[in-house]
DNA sequence: GCGTAGATGTTACTACCATTAACATTGCGC
DNA sequence: GCGCAATGTTAATGGTAGTAACATCTACGC
């Protein structure tokens, strides 16, 4: 099939196209690719992608899709050797999140930019929602271990995925260079792990004093 | 000096245009507007702006430098009546932030969308360093007035700005919506910053234990 | 006061790009 | 095989960023 590329129809120029957006996307470091160049490096005219995409954003939510789905598969790949239930893995799935997103910089303007410009439609998440579940299950895994059953998975889950994301996003934007010239993020990552879990299990505590022995103030 | 518009020269121009801008992106919620726009409503030909202005995106920093600017007039008043020393004047901030952040979605973007894209003077965070100062002397007093003085003012101020930075970005992508429809945004701002603080004081005596029976393990 | 240099604005132009319209080819269901 | 829907093509439209060449004003030395 690699040998009849002449045919007046492409046969999968909807994939084709979203590797050439993705490629542009990687070699510029920015959204700013002409859909024109991607239809010139899919082979086919500039008109071509509209019969796939209704236009430039369609075909950005795509690539964006992509995008969501390698960092699953590097969240997979980074994890697969470390048991459940350790909070090293919490971590190493923070660290990978991170790394994706800072090694590939213009995935993350496509991931996260114009975020409140862009309708995103909910079924555009199949890809993400593999990387999020790893962290629910990792966490889940966790709490189970640590004796925290009773702390809610989904909420913890959420609360972990956005320090990291916001340590990513400030460290991205240069803002963290500016205030804090040498920190080490991700020292900081398996830090605000550690200790927002020390902070669950102390609250635990707390609430288990707190019922022994009446409620407090 | 509001009597006499009808001079060659404009006179502040610059500001005009900033101002301009933001009309323009507040209204139209999206970042994608037009130069001209921007140029017509300021009572200039299009051309003018690139006297003041490189490009586009040099006019965009500077309005993004307004609305981070906003935010930190929007901390403040926020803030003004709460005690330093009391973990409500942090959650406050991070409540400011999110509401900030949440009500004008298209600042949101200019503040952080293209940060893989945008090379980002250093010189550019005058304004919102009031708004992160804010942050800093209230982790600062809170640290000290519970004991906790030995800790690293400056990075746990910035774990804090990740987590709501964070849940705000995620929330604002929908992602949240998506993953936990029910979600409390408010709320669990503020129980991320009671965990993350639960967590430091917990460390602090395991530290403090350690330190007096030798180091375990 | 005055005259000129540089700052600020204008009009006219280029080049590019997203998107659409009208037309061409092809493959698939019948 | 036939016809229609899917998929591509070329050609045009309209809009935008940015530049060039020219115009006007303002500030400042004198």
């Amino acid at each position: 099939m690699s040998a009849a590329p002449k045919t007046y129809h492409h046969g999968d120029l909807r994939n084709a196209l979203i590797i050439a957006a993705a490629e542009l996307i990687e070699d510029s470091g920015s959204l700013n690719f002409a859909m024109a160049d991607a239809a010139r490096r899919a082979g086919v005219s500039m008109a071509a992608p509209y019969r796939h995409f209704r236009d430039k954003g369609d075909l950005l939510d795509a690539v964006s899709q992509l995008a969501f789905y390698g960092l699953g598969v590097a969240a997979h790949n980074a994890t697969a050797d470390i048991p459940l239930g350790r909070i090293e893995r919490i971590i190493a799935l923070g660290h990978t999140y991170y790394r994706y997103v800072v090694d590939k910089a213009a995935f993350y303007d496509l991931m996260w930019g114009d975020i409140g410009a862009r309708a995103i439609g909910a079924d555009s998440f199949d890809g993400e929602a593999s990387g999020f579940l790893q962290l629910l299950r990792a966490v889940e895994a966790y709490l189970h271990a640590e004796g925290l059953s009773d702390c809610d998975t989904l909420d913890i889950s959420i609360k972990l995925w956005s320090m990291v994301h916001g340590l990513s996003a400030i460290t991205m934007s240069g803002k963290l260079a500016y205030f804090h010239p040498d920190a080490n993020v991700p020292a900081m990552i398996a830090e605000s792990a550690h200790t927002f879990m020390q902070g669950l299990k102390a609250q635990r505590y707390k609430v288990q004093r707190g019922r022994a022995s009446r409620r407090k103030r």
